[in-house]
Formats: structure tokens, C-alpha cells, sequence
DNA sequence: GTCTATATGCAGATAGAC
DNA sequence: GTCTATCTGCATATAGAC
């Protein structure tokens, strides 16, 4: 691999696993074993590379969620994305972010962030959409608000997983969504098909 | 207000808006006004005045959570807990140390974060009990899983509000969970009493 | 493209006077 | 308790040779 690929990878995995403000250049350069001059001719700044290794850990996430938008029965997709092993106690790649003043602060890395976060809410609006006109779930629950209470399941349940430095907070909040979604659902228990009358 | 304390608030809210690692020494001199020698006398490192900091903005969000452990209608307390204004873009006081390296490599900092959210935890899972017991949530559902998925629903409602820098997330998501909890919940709208046959 | 040398400024203190 | 002076090392580059 050439030193710019290596270094971005390498920053990538810093971000994820430090943020940015507490990732310094030579922290890059030690992990990845490439030269001060070669980073510098690469990347004029710090911040130059990150965009780049956001970039990649954004991109990184996107064979998830295409599971989520794909062509199987919809509310097998949800769960299927929710009881995903994750190693929660890593945390989101993209989410945590949202942590950094720094990244706050500057367009260029919030906004790769942001854009993230429409996606995915765009792909999870569409697959509870079609759970709903699918009659899988009450046609009351209004699927961009349930995209919201979902990410934030998954977001949050990060934050619990290191907060107790255990990883099963982490799938006890994915599976009691689960659990609501199921107790939620409209009931074919009693008949085949039992629509509004 | 003496030196002491004045330092413990600014470390504080600082430690909420930029977290530990972005935190400097200087920060905390610039903004409370005290000088370094009264800074180095009271706290011998930023790590000392950090745990103080840290604690008092563990203290900061007991009265809300009494609230949810108070003596009303759970369900009336789980839906003001959910729908209680918040300045959604700001974040978890709490829950953003989380995402800070420092923090999580260091058990003086880490161990406070910890308990918060196992105290936390305690409180949600007794309204979510209560709310069983009182037949307004479905008996299936676990109290103590169900405590960990509203809790992510709040601490991840922060961090989709940041990555869209926008509060609404954050509301839906609450809103969302709330719909949930709703759709969930017994139906006694069918018949004075309708159960499995 | 990669290397080594050099530079500025801040982080995070420590020392000792008042 | 508070002040000013001082210190080491790292962050974040820049310069110029190879």
C-alpha cells in the first residue's frame, strides 16, 4: 500500500478511536511508520487528512446500511440491522464526531458528518415505510419520526455500552426497540387479515 | 464565589462543551479569571480539577431524574421525562465524556460516568416497572432492557441534534420512542378488557 | 516522494516570593 | 491563597536537500 493510502487508513482508525483533537500528527506518523516529509507532501494539514479518513470511515459503513435498504421483507431488515454484532464498545465511527469541539466547529469535517446521518435516515425513513404499507407496523407510527427514535437507539446505546465499559447495554437497547416494534405491531393473531374494518 | 468554586464551574461547563482531552489548563485560567497560582494550589493537576468538575455535573442532572422517580402517573413521568425541554445541540453533560479517550483510560473519570448511568439506569427500570405493574405498558416487555433503550433514545437523540445541528432530531426521537410506547401499550380502546381469548 | 533539520507556540506544570 | 517567572516536551508545521 502507498504512504497515502497508509496514512489515511491510519488516521481513519485514530479518528474512530480518539477523535481528532486528540490525534496529533505524530501519533499518525509513529502507527502508521510513514515520514514527516512524506505526510506533509501528502497532506498540507491535519485537517486536510482528516477529511480524507472521515471520508473513508463513511464510506466504510455503507455496506450496513445497503443491507438495510435491501430487497428482503422489511421488518427482517430491522432486525436483522439491529441485532448486528457490533464490537459496541468501539463506538460509531461517524457519530463520534459529533463529540469533537473541533469538528463541530469546522464545515469541512461537520459536514461530511451531517451528510452521513441524512442518509441514513433517508435509508431507515424507506425501510419503515414499507414495514408499515406492509402492515407490519401501525400505520400511526410515522416512519421519519421512527428513523430518528431508531438511530438514536443505536447511537445512544454506544454511549451506554462505554459509559458501563460493557458491551450488553449496548444490545439490551437495540433488542427492547425490537421488543416495541414487535408489541407495536399490529396483531394478525386474530385472523389472517384484519384491516381497518 | 471563592477561587475554588469558580474554578470547578468553568472546568465544568467546559468539560461540557469541549469535553477533557480539548480542555487546557489555560482555558480554565482565561475564563474564570483565577490565576495559576491559585489554580495549581487548589487542584495539583487538571485531572484533580476535572473529577470535581465531573462530579458537579453529575450533581447537575439529579433533579430531573427525581422527577422521573417521582410519585405521579409513571407514565405521566416518562412522557415529561421524554418531552421535558432540553437544549438538544449542547449535549449530554454526562454521557459526551463517554467519547473522550482520557476519560475512558482513566478510572478517576471514567468510575463517576459509570455510576451516573447505573443510577440512572436504576431509576428508569423502577418508573418502567411501575408502568407494567400499572398495566400501561404490555407485560412482555422487560423493564430493565426496555430502561436501556430509552435511555439510548436520549443519550443518541444528542448526538443526531449535533450531526444535524439542528434540536428537532433529538425531539423526534423522543416523540418517536413516546409513539412507541403508545402503540404499545394495552389496548383498552377495543373493550373494557380483551385479552389472549 | 521522502528525508532530516529547524521553528513557534501552547500544554501542563514547578518554584519561590508576597 | 495568590502572583510572576521559568521549564520540558509535544503539537503542528516549514525549509530545503536528495
Amino acid at each position: 500500500m502507498n504512504s497515502r493510502e497508509l496514512l489515511v487508513e491510519t488516521m481513519a482508525d485514530l479518528l474512530w478511536e480518539r477523535g481528532y483533537a486528540d490525534t496529533s500528527p505524530r501519533d499518525v506518523r509513529e502507527r502508521s511508520g510513514v515520514g514527516q516529509g512524506s505526510m506533509y507532501h501528502h497532506f498540507p494539514t491535519k485537517r486536510d487528512l482528516a477529511v480524507a479518513a472521515l471520508e473513508r470511515n463513511i464510506a466504510q459503513l455503507r455496506p450496513a446500511e445497503s443491507g438495510l435498504a435491501g430487497p428482503d421483507d422489511p421488518m427482517a431488515r430491522i432486525e436483522a440491522y439491529l441485532l448486528h454484532p457490533r464490537d459496541a464498545l468501539k463506538g460509531c465511527r461517524v457519530g463520534r464526531m459529533t463529540q469533537d469541539r473541533q469538528v463541530r466547529e469546522d464545515p469541512a469535517l461537520l459536514a461530511p458528518v451531517t451528510r452521513a446521518f441524512q442518509d441514513a435516515h433517508e435509508t431507515w425513513t424507506t425501510v419503515l415505510r414499507e414495514a408499515v404499507d406492509a402492515g407490519r407496523l401501525p400505520a400511526e407510527v410515522d416512519p421519519v419520526r421512527l428513523a430518528h427514535t431508531l438511530m438514536a437507539v443505536l447511537q445512544g446505546g454506544y454511549v451506554l455500552a462505554i459509559a458501563h465499559q460493557d458491551p450488553r447495554p449496548f444490545e439490551e437497547a437495540c433488542a427492547g426497540a425490537l421488543d416495541l416494534l414487535h408489541a407495536a405491531a399490529p396483531h394478525p393473531t386474530t385472523s389472517t387479515h384484519d384491516r381497518k374494518k
